[in-house]
DNA sequence: TGGGTGTTTTGACAAATGTCAAAAAGTAAA
DNA sequence: TTTACTTTTTGACATTTGTCAAAACACCCA
């Protein structure tokens, strides 16, 4: 919870009652390897925080999984589209570690937005965040080889080759698996 | 300044007093086709909606300059990084056509979302919206063809066309002239 | 220890896209 | 209409990445 509560400050320091009742709304949650937190075609209701563990994003092009997102401790995740338009997902979420995670329902988020400005500013600047990193990450995409993007990812989670499998980083970079390995190989 | 407001009431419908006092801050204006709206190194103070003509983003990348979005009439545009984190801007903004435009300045903005919660919430909405587009198209960058993203694209904007040099939509698809231009041959 | 299973690498070749140079087409002004 | 200029297309070839199949490696556990 700590981290969670750290977290949440560093994009908006929430003043005291709104604070703890912010924080009160907030579930934790822990499964083991494997488990599902979102299955395809259903909405993804919660917003999540994860304090240990890895979550993989992903989704079925044609006859193939590609993974959209990973989400190693310390970080949010959802998926976007579903949470805000309130639509069946076309994206699953799973967890590749045993983890601990903090779960917020949608419709209490959007309550307490409604109720305390204060919250609504606090989440307005999370959304800005991610924003910003998508955009990132756009830009990573379209106009960087698959090396710098593998360099890239390094440089920004050192331990994950330890902890994911490297079918699902060379999906998540957008190459193949052979490519990964070949481009590991050239360094 | 019609469009402009309907725009935002699709977002979130702003009770009365402040749907006006919202709507004064916009400045109008109108300049000529090449006029830079922001040039790389400074910061981008303004949030720009355009109601006639074509705005262009770009950066360079290397000895080129790279596309890295096209808006066209009737949409809102700025440099995410450098509004929200007020630093200076990668990216530089020039326009293709004369063009008219409302431009709201960051400060402005932010004191009016501090003041009234609605206009917070409606603000959250626009920014919840830019980040479902993000996502959508960095999937469409990172799963389709250079052929497929260019069926997208004219799907989108019928006369982008007619209206924007080739060079600039190849590069905003993430390729070379030469490829587009074979694309675009091969059907 | 030795299968058995899943993961990662390698090889041979195909497809997509990039690069550079030149030709063709289009546009605007004299 | 002619010229000068810009934009778009084409050609030849290089590079990157993908595909499919097989080999190498790593790990678990009976």
């Amino acid at each position: 919870m700590e981290e969670l509560l750290r977290k949440l400050d560093d994009m908006y320091c929430l003043p005291e009652p709104m604070r703890s009742e912010f924080a009160k709304i907030w579930q934790p949650m822990a499964y083991p390897k494997g488990h599902h937190l979102l299955r395809d075609g259903s909405v993804n209701n919660y917003l999540y925080f994860i304090t240990k563990g890895v979550a993989r994003i992903y989704y079925h092009k044609q006859d193939k999984e590609v993974t959209e997102w990973l989400a190693l401790d310390q970080t949010f995740f959802f998926s976007i589209r579903s949470f805000f338009q309130r639509t069946p997902s076309h994206l699953a979420i799973h967890l590749l570690e045993p983890s601990e995670l903090f779960a917020l329902h949608h419709d209490q988020l959007m309550q307490l937005c409604d109720r305390y400005h204060e919250v609504e500013k606090m989440f307005r600047r999370m959304i800005t965040g991610s924003l910003v990193l998508s955009q990132i990450r756009m830009e990573s995409i379209q106009f960087e080889t698959a090396q710098q993007r593998y360099q890239r990812l390094l440089a920004m989670n050192p331990d994950i080759l330890q902890r994911v499998p490297l079918a699902y980083i060379a999906s998540f970079l957008g190459i193949t698996q052979e490519t990964l390995s070949r481009v590991r190989g050239a360094r």
